[in-house]
DNA sequence: AAGTGGTCTAGACCACAAC
DNA sequence: TTGTGGTCTAGACCACTTG
């Protein structure tokens, strides 16, 4: 039983006339919203599993199925809970994705992403050092703080087509080896998910057009003067805290990074 | 006063027991959705007007304003119309947006898009072609179907950084001439909604890094082994239909291509 | 048959903008 | 004061899934 900041018979912003700045205000279905995104964010539901139905919740935060609905449609509109008609609404999850990489924008040419299959993985690297000053104003942390970085490289049909450097802050992905990142079967959110209770709910990219170093070229086996995508990606957990900083070379030769808009 | 295929007081989808393929059935608020879209594309309300009201729609459809409420949020959802609350619903514009360039994901490093202002417009070309396969399925034309070609450089801060080439199909922009590209002021969409009715509501964009040819390296004075960004967008108006491709190709030395991810 | 999300309605009231 | 979109409720019924 959970206390509202405004109860349903206690109404919301009941608008004082003291004339100054309006007072923090939100709709009740926004704070049902807030108080849901609470449970997601303290695991009160796991990843795939079925949160309370709409009738439940509604009991619990005593407002009516439609409040709860609205705020229910705004987690879905976010992707952070999905809704079956018949069966519930379901926390997500990078595990059982549709597409396989919820957060991969690149596509081959030649259209169809699945007969492709996943990718293979090689991880070059993987160890702890002190974050620089970029890595940590990435990932708010301080300058110095223990950080996990891995390279790697993703190859399709056998071309390594990504080159990956990844950051994570050392506190919360302690004990992370290069045999985890080579050998879970699905995507590496779904291993950050299982293993160390992350989930990663949004992302950032910068993109830019790069040459590859002498390294990087021979990596990717490519000449030094064939251009790259630069992908810098900020990948968040709930309350916009980020996790994880992650640069991806991609070539851009037989695969596109695939964006829409509206 | 329209008909509609299913009225609210002849239930939708009375689900026939004859055993075969479910026929084609959409909720009534999809139903509502499709008529004001297609008023939308019919012109009935020009872009920057209001639409009816919701209770005058709801009137007009003979449905609850309820139902038209939850089809207004779909198209506003999908960037169709804008709601101001106390004032009504508006028809979208690429003129009066709130961010200067809708569909242009290409910002300053430095953060602030504003302190740099307008992009400089310089038009090199513009004249009228016959489609190549490429253009001509990009377009959903026939290969030698007329098209209008341009090319064009925006600049930053003075700073030579996008190269555009810009396709579309002859017949919609009958009469689109270089000055019209170069001296309108406010993003060339809005000048395509005035000046052509076409609207400009979606659109995909393919993303590779490449190297600029001699004479695209000229005109952005930079040096042929400077890589760039390649951006072929689709831009498309109502029902999916195809109305511009473009060839963008962005420095990515002082600007980058921002993209979030959900 | 029971339980879930999905749709639709009708009515009340609130917040905002314009006259 | 009026009219707009925004919120909230309560109840009915539909569609899908599971037992």
């Amino acid at each position: 039983m959970s206390s509202l900041p405004f109860a349903a018979d206690n109404p919301a912003a009941p608008q004082g006339t003291a004339g100054v700045a309006t007072p923090a205000f939100s709709p009740l279905y926004q704070q049902i919203k807030g108080l849901i995104l609470q449970s997601l964010q303290q695991g009160e539901w796991k990843p795939g599993e079925a949160i309370p139905s709409e009738m439940e919740l509604a009991a619990r935060f005593r407002v009516s199925q439609g409040t709860v609905r609205k705020a229910i449609d705004e987690l879905a509109a976010e992707n952070l809970v999905m809704r079956r008609q018949g069966k519930g609404t379901f926390v997500s999850t990078h595990a059982e994705q549709h597409v396989q990489y919820r957060f991969l924008k690149l596509l081959p040419d030649t259209g169809d992403a699945r007969v492709e299959g996943p990718a293979q993985r090689r991880v070059i690297d993987c160890r702890r050092v002190r974050a620089n000053a970029d890595v940590a104003r990435a990932l708010a942390l301080r300058s110095g703080d223990a950080v996990t970085q891995a390279r790697r490289i993703l190859s399709f049909a056998g071309v390594p087509t990504i080159l990956e450097d990844i950051w994570l802050p050392g506190q919360a992905f302690k004990g992370l080896t290069a045999e985890q990142l080579a050998n879970y079967q699905g995507p590496t959110y779904a291993m950050f998910e299982l293993d160390f209770g992350v989930r990663m709910v949004r992302a950032e990219e910068k993109i830019r057009a790069v040459l590859p170093d002498e390294e990087q070229a021979q990596l990717l086996q490519i000449t030094p003067v064939t251009p790259l995508l630069s992908v810098e990606r900020i990948a968040y957990t709930y309350n916009d805290v980020p996790m994880e900083l992650r640069r991806g070379l991609y070539r851009t030769d037989t695969h596109h990074y695939r964006n829409e808009l509206s």
